[in-house]
DNA sequence: AATGAAATTGTATAAAT
DNA sequence: ATTTATACAATTTCATT
């Protein structure tokens, strides 16, 4: 999809705060908002627009640990893995990689004691790494149009 | 904060689509808008609500590669890159972690090219492990309730 | 802390350009 | 593809419980 420079100011608002009105919008952007919400409609058929989510403080909501958890999937286990992996709570996010290890994961955890019963889990699929998260340096940047 | 079982519905509903109206997601948890209005602006106020972002196909907008990159950062290094980081398009997040390495960072690049250059300028500050996203196995998956 | 009602604002649709 | 007009829906504010 070409995404021209109103697209991009509109998903410039909608990176920024996904709950603002189309008429917010267009008054940002300079347009009407029944345009604005074409335009949005269009994107989300396309599939440029994916969703819109709501960020939440694991730690307001309980969850005191957040890691980095990589793994390296034992034999014939990487696929029974890809099944089992949308079934846990703990894991926010999940990307397969290329190199040694096969995933890498985002896991919210209440304490030492659920991370320690989460990796318990995670080592009938093979072989993990933790790295716990210190702090969220860069928090979901927006993206921007490639010159 | 005490998050009681109706907020837990309301956050349920603005992780699914923080674009449904307040009217929208008082139907489906079966109070009024005003009442789902001021609950969601105490979460805001009290910082469990942090945002609502909009979820971009980095692929459709000219994105094509994504890549993990785990740094360790050279002597005297760290503190300059804490600066630095947020400076980065290509950085959608980055965590700072415990053990032999200190950041893990989740980039978007154009092309092999693209990261090339970009791994270059990371260099500066350390030394960089770098990984392909083949896919997004799990994706901002909802935070659940604490039992 | 939630509701109901009134005023304001936003959305959706259709007709026109 | 966007605007304007209009009918309908949602939001905000506030009095009430």
């Amino acid at each position: 999809m070409n995404i021209d420079n109103l697209n991009w100011k509109i998903l410039k608002c909608l990176q920024q705060n996904a709950r603002q009105s189309n008429a917010e919008i267009g008054r940002q952007v300079g347009v009407s908002s029944p345009a604005v919400s074409e335009r949005i409609k269009k994107m989300e058929d396309l599939g440029v627009i994916q969703g819109y989510n709501t960020l939440i403080s694991p730690f307001e909501i309980g969850y005191q640990l957040k890691a980095i958890i990589t793994m390296r999937a034992f034999m014939g286990k990487l696929k029974p893995f890809l099944e089992k992996v949308k079934t846990y709570d703990e894991i926010v996010n999940c990307y397969r990689i290329t190199g040694d290890e096969n995933f890498v994961m985002e896991v919210v955890l209440k304490n030492q004691k659920h991370l320690e019963l989460f990796i318990d889990q995670l080592i009938v699929y093979g072989e993990t790494k933790t790295q716990i998260v210190l702090s969220h340096v860069v928090k979901q940047k927006e993206l921007k149009p490639i010159i």
